[in-house]
DNA sequence: GGGTATTTGTCCGTATGTATG
DNA sequence: TCATACATACGGACAAATACC
């Protein structure tokens, strides 16, 4: 493939062989093109500049006869070894010139040049802490199982080329409605799903069915995704506090808030279970007026000795609840693969602003995901993955045991939780951490107003080995100054 | 019994049997209802909803009309064997939202309430057209190729289930660009490119950019799919005329818009390719003042017997131009992977709002493109596939030619374009094709204000199949009457 | 790994415009 | 004015090489 720009003009006084010629004769001295590679062949290079073969092949002749380039019979022409190739400074200085405005060799534009990664801002996050909790542990994904099944799905669905259902692939909904409907009581039909490329992707689609004076009650502390995207559109957000049971219902209602956004079954971060209690409060607010609950439900396959409580979303009777899942944790952060259980009302919307735009996940990548539901791939990959949480979990908060003076949160379930520790404030636990090369995030950078509990870090351990654990955590005991005596 | 919840509303807008009707055939249609199953009785359906019969009846008769449902009479209404029923996926977008099922719920406006196909007898709406302009030729896709660079992905990338790089993974932006270099003339680094799941995923992104007040400037005719985006995040829209030359500039500057949406390479539906002049004269327009320019170049694979002319991004020196392309026309539908070249000022705006979003697109299809890309596959298959389309639009135009009065325009690339035939309206144009079993769409079905030309269609043939042209293009002619005597 | 359809360099006939005689 | 030659550009046919299944 060239990496400049072939632009042949018919209206100079140049011949076109001649502007071709002069064109990639320049790359070649220039180094743009190198000893070995392969030109486009006649026909493909007459076809994209829309001339004919005689003129490539003029051209071509004279590249060859100049020794540019070497023909190999019924395979293509091929650029030759420009070293041992007579030097070229004497040129004529026409033909230098122009070469110079046919062929630009376009790799860096002087004014581009300047605005690389490091010029734009990035995302503050410390580089790869141990205990980030959008880790995940990907160690035993089934590659072999998911390739073939993408095999098969290749093979066997030619039509799967061709536009698919707007809301995603019906197997695919099937699927995912009796995985819903068995494991978290999610009352719903394949209709009433909505597949999309992550949990953002639905979100953007929600805010735009919403409108724009909605006005939207987040978790303080929570999910600073949620308020990003919500901000980046412009949307009025109330933060509103939380108590051991989740969100304040009260405060809730006070907001004027018409939209709720809840994590109930492991808040995030906190990491506490909302009962049943307050579940039917938020319920009743919901079902008094035009309002609706966005039920995230990102990491309720993890669960540990703890019954699971069903979604919000099959307690509700009034239709206000749309319950939004992902793969992206329980499978692999890469997996562009989420979906949301809308409310007939809603879907009704949705299908009138969506409804013809095409899915924004792979067909193929979602027939796959079917099948690995369907097949049980995905039932035997959690239990596997959750055993593996589970066993780090448990030594993880063995360890923590040892040392004295800390307190665990919000353990129950997930892939996260909360750790205080009382003898130091936040930001000291922190900058110590990070001062031993571990870096670990307070408590505090999720909330906004609210800040309930003093002296807790959010830990994730999708991301760490068991075997690494005690010494990271006598690694923290030490900077904190908590050790036992050893 | 049904397994889904039936909810209706008489509230809404929308007539009970209607939705009644929709709630069933979603039910088939994805899967709740299977092949055989008994619907509930008439008189027990009625009871249990609390309507009255006769909005039963005219669901059921709704449903058996389009045979979803057959009735046994005396026995029941059974659910037919959906697999036979013709393919509604295939369908263009537009016409499918018109009048299949699904999407009916939104066609619940009193202007449309009478376009339904209800009163229709006829058990089926026509099969997708031939001459559909959103079809695509997949048949010579290399599956085999495809499916074996994802399973090499697969096995020897494990770090691709990690989140990915938001804009998209440097392997492939870093192929594009050399890709837009060589083919388009496109000026970028791989740093400026953003990949997303369709190009609607990447406007949506440049809509949020651009904030709530910007005021944009499309072409009429053009792109519903675009009007539709912008209209659905209450976006102000100018529409803009169009002359011989693409998008009318002082129409543009007069009308306070200060992005453009363009399509120069092949406009849709028009087909023109915009001359260099009108390129400079709307580059200077953008260059005025805080405008910008999204040139979409969803076509540009596929050009007949004409010269290229280099995109306007290349051709900008203001760094105005947002370019944006897909491999959906070019590859497949189902491939939702799109890509857009971002002037620095607006990729730092980017990063700001998007810079920590997970991409949209699987990491494993991204570097399977990269792969596709690089290794050469891609322009193997385009240049195969554009062999194939040229052929076909030969045969085509060849057979047009056959009949007298007609007239072919913007065929010069892509593939679709223009049809006039004077001695028919539009609307009888249509309408006899549509009796000969043909679906056509008119040029002013794409107009919002203007209607630059009488009797004229969209044709799209990527859809078609050489052998069944010259039959297709007798039954046209016989149905218009226009066909020369045999 | 083997069979087949496609691609590819090459050769060749043709058309058009221009310069020459 | 006409004939000839040449430069440039277009496209069909052939057999070997290659890509795809």
């Amino acid at each position: 493939m060239f990496t400049f720009t072939l632009t042949l003009d018919p209206a100079l006084r140049i011949p076109m062989y001649e502007q071709l010629y002069t064109a990639i004769a320049g790359a070649i001295r220039g180094g743009a093109l190198l000893h070995g590679e392969k030109l486009p062949s006649k026909r493909a290079l007459c076809d994209q500049l829309g001339v004919s073969r005689a003129t490539v092949e003029t051209a071509y002749e004279l590249l060859t006869a100049e020794g540019y380039v070497e023909s190999r019979p019924r395979s293509g022409f091929y650029v030759s070894d420009y070293q041992l190739l007579p030097a070229w400074e004497g040129q004529p200085a026409e033909i230098a010139a122009g070469s110079s405005p046919v062929c630009s060799v376009t790799q860096n534009s002087p004014a581009n040049a300047g605005l690389t990664d490091r010029g734009v801002p990035s995302p503050q996050q410390p580089a790869e802490s141990p205990f980030s909790t959008s880790a995940v542990d990907v160690s035993a994904f089934p590659y072999t199982s998911w390739a073939k099944l993408y095999k098969e799905v290749v093979y066997n669905s030619p039509e799967l080329l061709q536009r698919g259902e707007p809301r995603g692939e019906p197997a695919l909904r099937q699927a995912l409605s009796r995985l819903l409907s068995a494991y978290r009581g999610v009352r719903c039909t394949p209709e009433q799903i909505v597949v999309g490329a992550g949990i953002e992707t639905l979100l953007e689609q929600l805010i735009t069915l919403f409108g724009p004076d909605t006005v939207y009650g987040v978790e303080d502390p929570g999910y600073p995704a949620i308020r990003r995207s919500l901000e980046s559109r412009g949307r009025s957000i109330r933060f509103v506090p939380l108590d051991g049971a989740g969100m304040d219902v009260e405060a809730l209602a006070a907001s004027g808030a018409s939209v709720a956004y809840l994590t109930p079954s492991h808040q995030f971060p906190l990491g506490v279970t909302m009962p049943a209690t307050r579940r039917s409060r938020l319920l009743r607010w919901a079902a008094e007026g035009e309002r609706w609950i966005i039920e995230d439900d990102y990491d309720s396959e993890f669960r540990y000795g703890v019954r699971p409580i069903p979604s919000m979303q099959g307690m509700d009777r009034a239709d206000r609840v749309i319950y939004v899942g992902t793969f992206s944790r329980s499978l692999a952060p890469a997996i562009r693969l989420a979906y949301m259980v809308l409310p007939p009302a809603l879907l009704a919307r949705w299908q009138r602003t969506f409804g013809r735009q095409q899915p924004t996940v792979s067909r193929y990548e979602q027939t796959v995901m079917a099948r690995f539901l369907e097949e049980g791939y995905y039932g035997r990959y959690i239990r596997r993955v959750g055993n593996l949480y589970a066993h780090r979990r448990q030594t993880l908060l063995r360890e923590l045991e040892k040392a004295p003076g800390l307190g665990v949160s919000g353990a129950d379930g997930g892939i996260h939780f909360l750790l205080t520790c009382s003898k130091r404030t936040e930001s000291e636990l922190v900058s110590r951490a990070a001062a031993a090369g571990i870096g670990l995030r307070g408590l505090s950078e999720f909330c906004r107003d609210a800040l309930p509990m003093p002296s807790t870090l959010v830990l994730g351990f999708g991301g760490l080995s068991t075997e690494q654990i005690p010494a990271l955590i006598q690694a923290l005991a030490q900077a904190w100054e908590i050790a036992p005596e050893t």
